[in-house]
DNA sequence: ACTTATAATAAAACCGGTTTCAAAAAAAGC
DNA sequence: GCTTTTTTTGAAACCGGTTTTATTATAAGT
């Protein structure tokens, strides 16, 4: 089985050695621990190094040293927006560090997040971001046992303070949007959420609820939806808000800018004036929220911010073994950003036909 | 530096071979070549790799065997919408057959390119997917001395034939739009292009003479304009186009949708009214266009069905080595789909203040 | 029954590096 | 000038698999 026309393959350590005439653990020590070589002999290596433009086998050298200087990026869907621009800005962070990423979508699965998991398990990468565990999910527990650094980034499991995470303050976050709505005199006010079994569902919904018991306004039960984080989602569901008949909320908290956007459809769509019949808000500031037509009030998290953190984060934790153990927990303020979709209530016994 | 702890590494293919009492050899034809190794040896080692819970490490098997079962994807930018859903796809037909995908953002920088592409080669991935290369992009010249299989997806270099792809018909998707601007009345056609030297570009303005050509319509420089594939190039240029005096074109064809949506911003930013005053129309049908403030006129190019391709693709020149030499090239045909950004031209003479 | 062909397995070499260990060379000490 | 310490280097073992080659057991042929 010779291989067909003499292709001439990758240079190795071996060719290195021979040519230059020493062992190939000199070779390899004038790579990696220079100091430890004389003067001349690392000259000269390194001359053949350079002629022959050598450079190691990571594979080869992945099976020894137990670094791949890979890491996993699990998020539920690259093709929204989110998780776009924060897996574009890891990868940044990554590139600058000579770490590739491997991009795993689980669509929200359960399974998938499971299968990726292993199978990154399998494959030796160095680190993993997840950036969309659901509450309940137990699959990185096979992380801990494999001892591969993960951190979580912008959904967080359950005991939370046991993990290393970035993420934005969402109590907070929802607690401004409520608050801002409140001040603009609304009272019947909606929270429309995304799948309900996720941190940051959850947090927002508690922000939402602790700005109505500070008002003095029971929550109830008709005015809190919850469907997935997605345009369809808020569509459906605010098309259920929308047709709430003779007790219809006069604004809506909506858990992220996707439903929101979706909401705003079903508006247009059913003829419902945003803001002058309905006020909403979102969350998140995704690109899209800026646009002329949108002008989605929101409250802005800096995504970028967030896959740069984070990247950072796992790398920090991969290379720095004595900071293993040392818990990082970082969450960044959100921030108000008005644009066009809220307004001052009218009537105050409410606008409904 | 022995490890602390008694840390349970991983099961080998020696500890399998130990406990079943055979070769590693034996062990690994199990795995490879189960029908070279008798009935009753194959269970019993099988038995083992069960309960032992054995996994080969692709790393070691990658060293012999040069294959890595990761492909690189590289894309100028993920957290543009097109190539986010792109990827989406490609990522998903690789998952099923057990591929991983490096993920890589250039920017468009031909130095980001060739980084990524050396340094893929290096790595040994077993393909590579260019997503967005320039005309006169020469880097994966070093792909074929390398020998690693690889394919352009949506945007091609010089010398197209001479290689594999999958991509739209961009000729005739320009050719469509124009024709159905001229079908509407209009005479005074700007095209609103993305970068200059790309293969999308230079086609889809291919298509647009084509179609004035055949009308009798003599091309004017003053339409012609050129800027980034951007929201924010299609905004600038846009003004341009909206400021340029008495002579002002009364429909224009953008280069994608994303211009598109940027040369409408413009448009709601100096009060133009669109359809009435000017008619757009784009290209691409990214998810945006058709949200209900948008409802963009575009010829549409299944950006999914262009990942899925390109993965399949991609794959079958990995796997099926005589496939290798016989050219892979897939045009998908591109569709108008009509929504509410043109109209038929108003007063013949146009409509400039 | 005795070679001969064939199937099944083990031993060894290899993939391309790193690292440990020991030997050789150079520097230092007296 | 000779022993001792320190540097510098090479040989060998290893990482965890696959593959070639050699060996042994079994089946077939006459």
């Amino acid at each position: 089985m010779k291989r067909r026309r003499m292709k001439k393959d990758k240079v190795t350590i071996n060719d290195i050695a021979k040519e230059a005439g020493v062992s190939k653990a000199t070779v390899s020590r004038v790579l990696n621990n220079p100091e430890k070589v004389a003067e001349t002999t690392r000259k000269r290596v390194l001359e053949v190094i350079q002629r022959r433009n050598y450079r190691p086998n990571p594979l080869a050298r992945a099976l020894t040293v137990r670094k791949t200087g890979v890491i996993g990026v699990i998020v539920s869907d690259i093709s929204n927006p989110f998780y776009a621009v924060m897996v574009r800005s890891i990868e940044e962070v990554c590139r600058a560090y000579a770490y590739y990423v491997f991009l795993c979508n689980t669509d929200g699965r359960e399974e998938e997040e499971e299968f990726y998991i292993s199978s990154l398990i399998e494959r030796r990468v160095d680190g993993i971001i997840l950036g969309s565990v659901d509450l309940e999910s137990k699959s990185f527990k096979r992380l801990e046992e494999a001892e591969i650094p993960f951190i979580f980034v912008s959904r967080l499991p359950r005991d939370r303070e046991k993990y290393d995470y970035v993420m934005i303050d969402n109590v907070l976050g929802g607690y401004i949007a409520t608050r801002y709505l409140l001040s603009l005199g609304h009272t019947r006010i909606a929270y429309l959420g995304g799948r309900w079994n996720t941190s940051s569902n959850l947090d927002r919904f508690e922000g939402y609820k602790k700005a109505l018991q500070e008002a003095g306004i029971e929550i109830q039960k008709e005015y809190v939806l919850c469907g997935e984080f997605s345009m369809e989602g808020g569509y459906r569901e605010g098309l259920r808000i929308i047709e709430s008949g003779n007790n219809r909320p006069t604004a809506v908290f909506c858990a992220n800018d996707a439903m929101a956007i979706g909401l705003l459809e079903a508006c247009r769509e059913r003829k419902v004036r945003v803001p002058e019949e309905l006020s909403v808000i979102g969350f998140d500031d995704i690109p899209l929220s800026a646009l002329g037509c949108i002008q989605l009030t929101t409250v802005s998290q800096s995504i970028a911010s967030l896959g740069a953190l984070s990247g950072k984060m796992i790398i920090d934790k991969i290379t720095n073994v004595e900071k293993r153990n040392a818990k990082q927990q970082v969450v960044l303020p959100p921030k108000l950003v008005v644009r066009r979709t809220c307004a001052r209530v009218s009537g105050e016994g409410g606008g409904n036909p």
